[in-house]
DNA sequence: ACATGACTGAAACAGTCGTGTCAGTGGAGG
DNA sequence: CCTCCACTGACACGACTGTTTCAGTCATGT
């Protein structure tokens, strides 16, 4: 149960990794940034550990809200890529991405399971949404994640390039109907 | 045109972060795993930015390689996905991600440009590998992203969960013929 | 023989890192 | 009033960062 202050200096420094980057962020910028200091960020978080992986819960929550949100049945890869293509998210998905690649290449420390805990997230939220014939098939396994990979491979393209009509229409075209 | 001794380090450095990942790399234990030391690096590199340079575009051309080598014509995603989900190339992918990521959180720097340089290497390998009556037309475009966007997000699930079988069907499923 | 240029070792530079220590605030409950 | 507890400021610690300075070594070309 976190204190208020926590919970306050937790929404600012995740205000502040969304626009810096977590890669390389520190204690000493960050919390003359969030008008504190890094002897109060350690007291409340215990350490650097604590407070990135905080971070990462904070930044998870926010992914979590909208897969409680997007729904089941027809039109939740296109939903899901509405949300994904919005410019307003743009900030945490590149976040998210870099936490991504960041558990990929150090398995310990903070960011452990990250990547493979949002496959499954996402993985779980399109099974939902499949006919129950297909559900539990292995044709079914195989579509979700075909549409898990289209999602994401076109959220790459997008950050990368942000051409969104392009990656858009790509995307579209494969979930018309 | 870089003297024998600096595309030999380089060679050492470049299988030294395939392990180790590019993000938190720093001179010293670098110098000292490949025989060497922090004096004769920024002597042949000019700087730490200018050996991760020279170890993105070590990497760019491993990527370079295998899109001269892929030829066009019907199957190439399939030819791409095998490429890309040989154990063996993992370590590179990783690196390549982790490359990706960094380049869209810091657009300054050694990373600049990366991102967006090899979603356009490999949209030109799909065009060349489409037909010729639709590669200028929307439809391609949109074709060549879709396949795109499957490649990489199948490799993003790939890299995180391991499971081969799940993905390589997904992705399968997709270019069957 | 000599000079040139590529390469290397040792040590130090100023700076930043996460963290620990010690000493306080200041408000709430007894 | 007094005590307790959440919170905070100032400062120092050792470790590490990229980079520089100064001094070589060694083979090569003339």
């Amino acid at each position: 149960m976190p204190s208020a202050r926590e919970t306050e200096l937790l929404e600012a420094a995740y205000r502040y990794v969304l626009t810096h980057g977590l890669a390389d962020v520190s204690l000493r910028p960050l919390a003359a940034a969030i008008g504190s200091s890094t002897r109060v960020l350690l007291y409340l978080f215990g350490s650097k550990e604590g407070l990135v992986k905080a971070l990462l819960a904070r930044a998870r929550a926010d992914e979590l809200v909208l897969l409680a949100d997007i729904g089941t049945g027809p039109g939740v890869v296109a939903r899901l890529w509405e949300w994904l293509s919005a410019p307003a998210h743009r900030p945490l998905l590149t976040l998210w991405l870099e936490a991504y690649a960041r558990s990929l290449v150090e398995p310990d420390g903070p960011w452990a399971g990250f990547a493979r805990a949002t496959v499954e997230d996402w993985l779980e939220v399109l099974r939902a949404a499949q006919p129950e014939d297909v559900r539990d098939t292995a044709a079914g396994l195989a579509s979700r994640t075909r549409e898990l990979a289209l999602l994401r491979g076109a959220l790459l393209d997008l950050l990368a390039t942000g051409d969104g009509e392009r990656v858009t229409s790509a995307v579209g075209a494969s979930f018309a109907g």
